[in-house]
DNA sequence: ATTACTTTGTGAAGGAATTCACAAGCCAAG
DNA sequence: CTTGGCTTGTGAATTCCTTCACAAAGTAAT
């Protein structure tokens, strides 16, 4: 396939979200335009995000809601179930783990992982924490897609280093560094720190920002 | 000032993170190679993300670390205290709340607020939860720059209109819903479930994803 | 002081993403 | 079955961002 843009992925997944909405409302069919109105973005830039995947449209009449909602959440790849880890069993990682909205798309988090004795075998929310070493071995045998990095910065690259060779295929990492993982890798970076300079930048600099 | 891509906010911020390592092992200089390879990106990419602000640099030796540190957190607005608060204080807004890194940039968290009554009055890491009904006042009052918004996605949009009547100037948003703000106000969306979308579509497409 | 080497700062070129603009297709009404 | 009104899908134009490439400016050594 075309490569396609980040940008173009996070639309899509915005989309998504209208049209459940939209679905829930009963509303049968919607047009580029009110999609976009709806998402801060141009219908034009609405209908060449979708055309890379194909013409999912009526002319004259605008997208079925239901079809198009299906087809967004397979090209977004959540017609299937996902397995998750979370790695690091600290404030985020445990709040992550309580957070049900995951399971709902179909990300379905079967562990939690800590390095701490004193943690390890305790109780979060459903989930024993389970002792980091046992993480190459269960990764593989539990057929893990999804990591969640909620470890110090420091110990970071070391554990995804380890999962990557374990067979992981996409990375979520909240510590503060950036990680170096092989191409194949799918990597995320979520980065509080960052996103508050971004609006100081803003605040400081009374630049209009545009997100 | 001549209008910066959100990209190049983002990559100071991660100068930044590399600078203040450099700093405190005490290397005096660094180049834009090695911070480029450390971020990376590539060595014109650093200079022209920088040249948009001035020349810091020394051609043949490169730019001194503490110097150009300075300059980052001056350009970045981390040279003041910025009033936060936090609205909603649920898991994630308690999370937050709790989070001790924020200050340390100089992000000064001084409220939690909930409209739940059963939660108002009651203490979070030291922060009394103050009822939301009193937001507007408080705004005013406190001089609060940034709000954080981690309230139900239903609530969000009032919640946003009041605080910036009362005059906010930066929204970080956690709802899962896409924020109507006039444009001199800054506003970041932090969205999990997005970002989740974003592996899950990598992993389905087999696609690179550069992040 | 001259030479060899290094690294910046920046116009120009190239590439990527967005927006424009319109032909093509569909529906409804008469 | 023809006309009028809408809305899609998409090349072309445009705008935005990144990379190239090199003159200018510094260091260090002889």
């Amino acid at each position: 396939m075309k490569h396609i843009a980040e940008s173009t992925v996070r639309r899509l997944s915005l989309y998504l979200r209208f049209l459940e909405d939209f679905e829930q409302r009963g509303l049968a069919t919607i047009s580029s335009d009110e999609l976009a109105a709806r998402g801060g973005t141009t219908s034009a830039q609405v209908r060449k995000d979708l055309s890379f995947f194909g013409s999912f449209g009526k002319r004259g009449l605008g997208y079925a809601v239901p079809e198009l909602a299906a087809k967004l959440r397979d090209i977004l790849g959540l017609g299937r179930e996902w397995h998750v880890i979370i790695i690091g069993a600290g404030k985020i990682g445990s709040a992550l783990a309580q957070y049900h909205g995951f399971r709902q798309r179909g990300f379905n988090v079967v562990g939690i992982y800590d390095s701490d004795p004193a943690k390890v075998g305790k109780r979060v929310d459903g989930f024993t924490i389970r002792d980091l070493a046992s993480i190459e071995k269960d990764v593989a045998k539990e057929e893990i897609d999804i990591a969640v990095l909620t470890v110090p910065a420091e110990a970071a690259q070391q554990v995804v280093t380890r999962i990557v060779k374990a067979g992981i295929g996409a990375v979520m990492n909240f510590a503060p560094v950036q990680l170096q993982v092989p191409d194949h890798i799918a990597l995320k970076n979520v980065n509080m720190a960052m996103e508050l300079e971004g609006l100081s930048f803003a605040l400081a600099n009374r630049t209009p920002l545009n997100d």
